[in-house]
RNA sequence: GGGUCGGUAGCUCAGGUGGUUAGAGCGUACGCCUGAUAAGCGUAAGGCCGGAGGUUCAAGUCCUCCUCGACCCA
């Protein structure tokens, strides 16, 4: 064997810096200071100055803790959405924003002092206010550094806040407008309460105990009835909580229930008749079982008693409890425990209070904020010397006042201290919470005449022909209204909030706190009105802009108040607002704001996750159909939760959570991002160590194709280009499917279909271009003459693709993209200021696709007709391959040749048979490009192309 | 407990108005190459389409029930 030349100096391997291995976790940093230092986010404002607005609203997430996969997912979308956009050259800010005020926040100032044994109660309101101000302002820096190493482009330097002074007075300037249109109505609502703390409790601050409570029934003597028999038979109730007896209303019967009444020792009882219900009634009451023997005097449905009413067992004592009490309808009773028949308390029950209410019967407020019956009470007022708080045992006990009262006039019929059930306590105190009905201030959802509805009024006029249309309607009507004209995406987000606003009660706007925006109303002590007065609403706000939330202070109310009032006659309102309403109103204090004149109202999007149908979407909607008559928002983006591997939430407790921040530091957050868009984040999805490592292979096999061709366009500059009508096909058809690909980028970003975009990226990727593309073109590239127009005709298609494809991926993979980009230009400035490529290809110039497809597929049936040379080692490269293919399989326009190229065999000639033949090839093998060639003498010499190439090269 | 949404290969996803042997990429296995080299190429295996009924000539696709999971509410 004679010493062949070694040619591997004379072949054109692609040439780069850029690294196989990404590092991002170290690189990630570097690129993100850079930005930071050219501030990209301004150089981004003044690029697309003038350009048309996209305005994606940022939802305020809560400044309390670090980042959470649920963060990430949300701003990387957010971020893909913005940076999409920008692309396409429109100017789309983005001012991220947090939400400062409420419970966690207060909570966690609580628990710091309790660890310096401070006591809440003792330190003044507005210190207390500014700790929890900082502790907020704490957080909101710590999630910002935390989403800006996320790679999320945004207005970083200047967020919005709900704590702002300026936000707070935009807050309060809103709520006075539903003041002022009348929305605005006290009313009262069973809430947790404890006795202890003398304070509403929220429903996370409550937590579930067992307990051994006294139960007992109750007789209450039918007093009228349309079913005669039943007249003077007692209807028997059944508790758990003795001391809502002095403040029963009403009895409740499910209308469906099957109803008994018995006659049992003289007295006739009245029942569910469900067996198992009456048998334990019996054994209470009885210590008997309901048989045959057993008389029965009556048996019905529930709703036959409808117009019932019975009498209190403390009837006697005259007013309230002379007066007879309706037996009402209750989708809520049950056969599960108790009697059948359930006795409503409208002041200590969400069920009794919504069926009083329904039927006019109001709470009476009789138990006061230390759990004790009011002094003026009937029964058992504040000076008889039994009264105690009502949930202390002894006072609910057998022999304690309400049943030794209640046995008194013959009423009481069981009683037992052995009801175990778990029942609501305070976080804090751990004591016994109870339900009380407190005042509250709430927004109405069906006050007619109320609300401006905008938007589509000609269709409205079509509807009602013959007459001007209603201009105002009610809140609900208005966000009905709202919702139609909405586009969501996912469409079934439209569903599901509709049918949340279409059943939704009216709006809880106060809450007993400290750390919130005040709700600034003065109310008349004597006509319980609240005061509506331009002049002082433009001094409360004034002075809310001025000193923030504490400018509602005591101190300020006279001056706020003014002259025309006397202060006197006045009771300044304490509570705060529910924190939704904060948020709810973003809209107002950030986009027409003007303080961010590159905003805009309404808003574009809105895109949150979907448990924000209930949340923030919502609460934007009704503030601003409240006020403005329309949503603030064109459309709506809902995305899912993300779950554990198996589909599970994520829980600390289960301990399956990934947090972001180890991903970024493990992985990079260019891996996150490419998580984030190529899962169905429209339902929920999953994340786990398998499926990040799945991320990061085809995180690899994008980073590989940009390694090619930064390799194989080393040196290019576009000089010698051949047009691309001159182009070969292979070229054009590639092309070809570069258009087509940005087609679908296109249509992708317009429809928000982020993942079906990462995927198609990334499908080019390896199909089109690394296992087809590339692979036919390795020849040509390495081996022919730099001059050939073959060649020339390939690197400058390599350009176009690098061009398109290092703009798509731009706002996928912020940070490897810009690494591609610096790497081929290290001083033309940030990937991220480019805009969407021009790559449409015109007709005349596209390859035709179905030709194409039948090439490809033939190249399938070739591949799989060498597999079997292969296994047994006849063939080893496809290069050494001669094919016979079916001739009727290959496309008019193409060679022999161009079809040994396509395939990269030694040859391919056409046979009258149906399948592909294979065979080894004799010739010899080529030193230099390896293909098996006739005018190759012996293997390893040089063919012609080769020869004429090097021989050049060293002439030169 | 109620409302809403969802369950297609190991993983991530496609599968308009029901219609031929259910697709793709990745991963896996095996093989090639050793001049994109901790890369590139090829071939193959892999699916009671959550389960059970039903409608239909025909169902991953429509209906009912069940199950698992998620979100919201109680």
């Amino acid at each position: 064997m004679t010493d062949k030349r070694d040619f591997k100096d004379t072949v054109f391997l692609p040439k780069t810096d850029f690294p196989m291995k990404a590092g991002l976790p170290a690189k990630e940093p570097a690129i993100l200071a850079r930005w930071q230092e050219q501030d990209i986010y301004a150089q981004l404002r003044e690029a697309r100055k003038g350009r048309e607005t996209f305005v994606l609203h940022d939802g305020p997430p809560y400044a309390n803790g670090d980042m959470h996969i649920g963060h990430a997912l949300n701003h990387v979308l957010k971020d893909m959405v913005v940076r999409t956009q920008t692309l396409l050259g429109k100017d789309a800010p983005y001012v991220p924003g947090w939400d400062c005020h409420g419970l966690p926040i207060e909570w966690k100032v609580e628990e710091q002092y309790r660890k310096k044994k401070k006591n809440k109660d003792e330190v003044p309101q507005k210190e207390f206010r500014a700790e929890c101000r900082a502790y907020a302002a704490h957080w909101v820096d710590v999630q910002r550094e935390q989403l800006k190493r996320l790679g999320i482009n945004g207005d970083w330097d200047k967020p919005y806040l709900t704590m702002d002074p300026d936000a707070e007075a935009t807050i309060v300037s809103e709520l006075l407008k539903f003041a002022t249109s009348g929305q605005l109505y006290r009313g009262a609502k069973p809430v947790m309460w404890s006795p202890v703390e003398k304070t509403a409790l929220a429903d996370a601050e409550v937590e579930y105990e067992d307990i051994t409570s006294t139960q007992i029934d109750v007789a209450f003597e039918i007093a009228e009835s349309p079913v005669a028999e039943l007249v003077g038979a007692h209807a028997v109730i059944w508790t758990t909580t003795p001391w809502t007896i002095p403040v029963n209303q009403a009895l409740a019967y499910g209308p469906d229930i099957e109803y008994v009444a018995y006659k049992v020792d003289g007295r006739v009882i009245l029942i569910g008749s469900e067996p198992t219900l009456a048998k334990s009634v019996f054994a209470r009451l009885f210590d008997s079982t309901p048989d045959k023997s057993t008389d029965i005097v009556w048996r019905g449905l529930g709703a036959d008693l409808s117009g019932t009413k019975v009498r209190h067992p403390m009837h006697h004592l005259g007013g309230f409890y002379a007066e007879l009490r309706p037996m009402l309808a209750g989708d809520f009773v049950t056969t599960d425990s108790g009697t059948g028949l359930v006795h409503m308390a409208p002041d200590h029950g969400e069920d009794d209070f919504d069926l009083c209410k329904a039927n006019g019967i109001n709470p009476k407020f009789v138990v006061e904020g230390d759990g004790r019956y009011r002094e003026d009470w009937p029964w058992l007022g504040r000076d008889d010397e039994r009264n105690m708080s009502v949930i202390n045992p002894k006072f609910n006990a057998p022999d304690g006042p309400i049943c030794s009262d209640l046995r008194e006039v013959g009423a009481l019929l069981s009683a037992s201290t052995d009801y175990q059930h778990s029942y609501p306590h305070s976080w804090r105190s751990k004591a016994k919470v109870i339900f009380r009905c407190t005042p509250q201030w709430f927004v109405s959802m069906d006050r007619p005449g109320m609300v401006e509805i905008a938007d589509n009024r000609a269709e409205q006029r079509w509807e009602n022909e013959g007459g001007l249309p209603e201009p105002k309607g009610t809140l609900r009507e208005a966000a009905l209204h709202a919702i139609a004209s909405t586009r969501f995406v996912p469409e079934k987000g439209r569903n599901r909030i509709g049918s949340m606003v279409a059943g939704r009660p009216d709006w809880v706007l106060s809450r007993q706190r400290a750390w919130g925006v005040p709700i600034t109303l003065f109310v008349h002590r004597k006509t319980g009105e609240y005061l509506v007065d331009p002049a002082v609403n433009e001094r409360i706000v004034a002075k809310i802009r001025e000193q923030g939330v504490d400018g509602w202070d005591e101190e300020n109310a006279a001056e706020l108040l003014g002259t025309d009032y006397n202060l006197d006659d006045y009771e300044r309102v304490t509570d705060i607002l529910d924190v939704w309403f904060d948020s709810g109103s973003t809209h107002a204090f950030v986009l027409e704001s003007g303080k961010w004149p590159e905003l805009k109202w309404p808003a574009d999007l809105y895109l949150e996750g979907s448990d924000q149908h209930r949340g923030w979407f919502q609460s934007s909607l009704l503030e601003s159909c409240g006020t403005r008559g329309r949503a603030p928002y064109d459309a709506v983006l809902t995305h899912g939760f993300t779950m554990d591997p198996k589909g599970m939430k994520m829980s600390k407790s289960l301990g399956n959570t990934i947090s972001p921040l180890d991903v970024m530091r493990d992985f990079g957050a260019d891996i996150i991002r490419l998580w984030a868009l190529s899962v169905d984040y429209t339902e929920d999805h999953r994340i786990g160590p398998e499926i990040l490592k799945g991320v990061a292979d085809q995180y690899r096999k994008l980073r590989n194709t940009f390694r090619y061709l930064l390799g194989a366009l080393d040196g290019y500059d576009g000089s010698d280009a051949p047009e691309i009508a001159d182009f070969p096909e292979l070229e054009r058809y590639v092309l070809t499917l570069l258009s087509d690909l940005d087609a679908k980028l296109h249509r992708c970003v317009n429809d928000f279909d982020f993942n079906a975009y990462t995927r198609a990226l990334v499908d080019f990727c390896n199909e089109d271009l690394s296992a087809f593309f590339f692979d036919i073109r390795k020849d040509c590239l390495y081996c022919d003459d730099p001059a050939d127009a073959k060649r020339r005709a390939y690197r400058a298609t390599l350009d176009i693709l690098f061009q398109a494809l290092v703009r798509y991926t731009a706002p996928v993979l912020v940070f490897t993209a810009e690494e591609v980009w610096s790497t081929r230009y290290p001083d033309e400035g940030s990937v991220h200021l480019l805009e969407w490529p021009k790559i449409a290809l015109a007709e005349p110039l596209r390859a035709d696709k179905a030709v194409w497809a039948k090439l490809r597929d033939l190249r399938e049936d070739v591949n799989e007709a060498i597999e079997p040379f292969r296994r047994e080692k006849t063939i080893r490269s496809s290069l050494a391959a001669e094919v016979t293919v079916p001739e009727g399989a290959v496309p008019a326009g193409f060679s022999d040749d161009d079809l040994a190229e396509l395939f990269i065999t030694a040859t391919v000639t056409r046979g009258q048979g149906e399948s592909v033949i294979v065979t080894p090839t004799d010739m010899a093998k080529c030193g230099r490009c390896w293909r098996h060639l006739p005018e190759v003498a012996e293997d390893g010499d040089a063919c012609d192309r080769c020869e004429s190439v090097v021989s050049s090269m060293e002439a030169a």
